[in-house]
DNA sequence: GGTTAATAGTAAATCGTTTTACTAGTATGT
DNA sequence: ACATACTAGTAAAACGATTTACTATTAACC
């Protein structure tokens, strides 16, 4: 959320060595005329080494069954940093059908909850040379063109799927025939189907924990609609924990909490109306918690004071809240990056595996919005 | 920053006539044996109807200068929809040279003032059939090797870049040789490259109207340090509305705001501890604003009582905010879209143009971040 | 009946790599 | 002197689409 201050575009330092000895002079068939810089071929690399394009090409790939003079390896080397030579991108990907792209299906880039996860493929993927290609899912879903470009022109070599909810295991089996899939944060019931999940359970107990120790003993959850089968975990995590300290949990404590801050309102404004007096409250999500959190500000109710409001997943600009809203911390990049690595096993023929993010361990991030409740003796 | 409540990744009503025919079948000579399903060729498609690639290839493309039948264009068809064929990306891109794909290089993807420009050019890009690439500036730039393989490698047809200071001139220059570049939100003195810019002088001198009608008359400016360019105009739109109003803007009001909320902050710390005393502050940018409202929270002042507070540019949690954040907004999801048709009508040949957006206005969102004076009559 | 024109396609080159199989030439061993 | 092995590469066939130039066949016209 914040901008990395360090993070110019092209740093100063990257210019040197980029575009040294960049020039014109190659082979020139670009159908484009206006491009002053023809891309350099192997072919002319070749020539202008004076071998073959196979030496140039396992060469340049260092392929050990190459018997090669160091001489001219020096030669084929010098050949291709003069013409700034890179291998052509589509031809290398229609020799070896392998495209070096893998595909992230995220909902809506803009989702601060999801930019963690993106931020953490995208490292993974720059880390083993891949690239990461952002598709839009509601794009994928609505244009077949695209889909179809992507999925059966082999323009991706994998796809990372972030489902919502379980309406897509159909189609998730389906490309799964044709491509490695790995879903980020959901089950899968599906073996060809590699998955990877933070521990939903347990961050739904460490938040749930948080507040009982605060001292409140009536703490409602707010539902979320999506992620059946996490949001089941989350709910779980809540209930049994409420039940380790001897408090049953009040089926009237459960609300419906939808996905946006609007639905959160909307809960707050339910359970304000008729429900038992309730003095925290466990959002099965932090935008739900943002909403409920701002409808209390126009209830005029204070927080915490009044009604301790605490979300699941922490976002950047959840300390700058009034008041800071209180969360419980996701490994959400680091799950981006396992996400990663489970489709480049896949990629090299691995079966598909099913991994819980288990070494990093939810966090509890405490700020302003809980707090002890009025009626107890710390207040 | 909400989800689409109707964004299933791959609805119900999508499975059916994606899927329909796809089978097994085609030729096999998948090196990865463990998937199912391999993936039609033109030449699957050409045998099993009959007649030659050429013809399959100009049928499906509806070359207008193809004579054929159209019973066989009929057994065409139906053999291309059988085999569920869609044409190889590598194959396609090497022989007509060109990729479909454009390259968006951005510096975080998480930042919420970007965000509607990523949208607004995915939109746009998949409109015009075009696939959009998020490169991570950073890894861009750090990372020789991807940027070389995107660029020189021809995996990309163009790209957007988002500079953040100038001093990435030298290098857009450079990559302007080879390839279509727009910048977007910057602009440009190169005639190669093409640019798109909101109107920042009109939004800023909207938002600092926006606090003179309320009947501030010590107004003080947050600078931004990003953007050398667009700072200016900011900058200056707050000058000018201030001159206008007959209130020669004291030097004094001008503080300098760094980029993030920290820096906001530390802006505000300061502007309180040896100021004269303003009323209402003009950041250039909400994130400065964000970090502004929340120094004044921990230093006991009231805003919008004792400060108002505004922003450039709107972002979905701006309303959220306690109290809400009252914003200019630039039309930035336009931005991104026109930054795509630009970079489009480079490919076609055109010259680089250099654009403003006109049409769609600055507006100034009104929250509870901005108030009368305490002193004024108004309050 | 012979020329021209339209119809309905096809054959083959091409895009730029990678990779397999092969070939000269030289050196070694017996 | 002959077979064997090594050295230092090369030639050519893919990969899957697009496109240009061409070819049969039939029809029309004078």
């Amino acid at each position: 959320m914040t901008v990395n201050p360090a993070a110019f575009l092209l740093p100063n330092r990257y210019i040197q060595h980029l575009f040294d000895g960049m020039r014109e002079g190659c082979s020139l068939r670009s159908s484009a005329p206006h491009w002053r810089i023809t891309i350099a071929t192997i072919t002319d690399v070749a020539k202008l080494a004076g071998v073959s394009t196979g030496a140039v090409s396992r060469a340049l790939s260092s392929d050990k069954t190459l018997n090669i003079r160091a001489e001219t390896r020096e030669r084929i080397l010098d050949a291709a940093r003069t013409l700034n030579y890179s291998p052509n991108h589509a031809a290398r990907a229609l020799r070896i059908s392998s495209s070096g792209v893998i595909g992230l299906a995220v909902h809506d880039v803009s989702n601060p909850i999801y930019s963690d996860i993106v931020a953490g493929a995208q490292a993974a993927a720059s880390e083993f040379g891949y690239v990461l290609t952002l598709a839009d899912a509601d794009v994928l879903a609505n244009d077949e063109q695209v889909f179809r470009r992507l999925v059966s022109g082999k323009a991706i070599d994998g796809i990372l799927l972030q489902t919502v909810d379980n309406s897509a295991d159909f189609i998730i089996a389906k490309t799964a025939e044709s491509l490695p899939v790995v879903v980020v944060n959901a089950d899968s019931t599906n073996p060809a189907v590699g998955s990877v999940a933070v521990d939903d359970y347990q961050a739904a107990r460490l938040i749930t924990a948080h507040l009982l120790e605060l001292g409140h003993t009536k703490i409602a959850y707010f539902t979320i609609d999506q992620h059946a089968d996490r949001a089941s975990l989350r709910l779980r995590g809540w209930m049994d924990e409420m039940t380790k300290a001897g408090l049953a949990p009040d089926e009237s404590l459960i609300v419906d909490g939808g996905h946006t801050p609007e639905d959160g309102a909307r809960a707050m404004q339910l359970l304000l109306a008729n429900g038992p007096a309730a003095t925290a409250i466990v959002a099965a999500n932090s935008l739900i918690a943002l909403g409920a959190m701002n409808a209390c500000q126009l209830a005029n109710i204070q927080v915490p004071q009044q009604m301790s409001i605490v979300g699941i997943h922490d976002f950047p600009l959840a300390r700058y809240l009034n008041p800071g809203l209180t969360v419980v911390a996701l490994p959400l990049r680091e799950l981006g990056e396992r996400a990663v690595r489970l489709l480049l096993d896949q990629l090299d023929g691995q079966p598909a595996r099913h991994e819980k993010i288990a070494g990093l361990l939810p966090t509890v991030m405490v700020r302003g919005s809980s707090g002890p409740p009025s009626s107890h003796p710390n207040s």
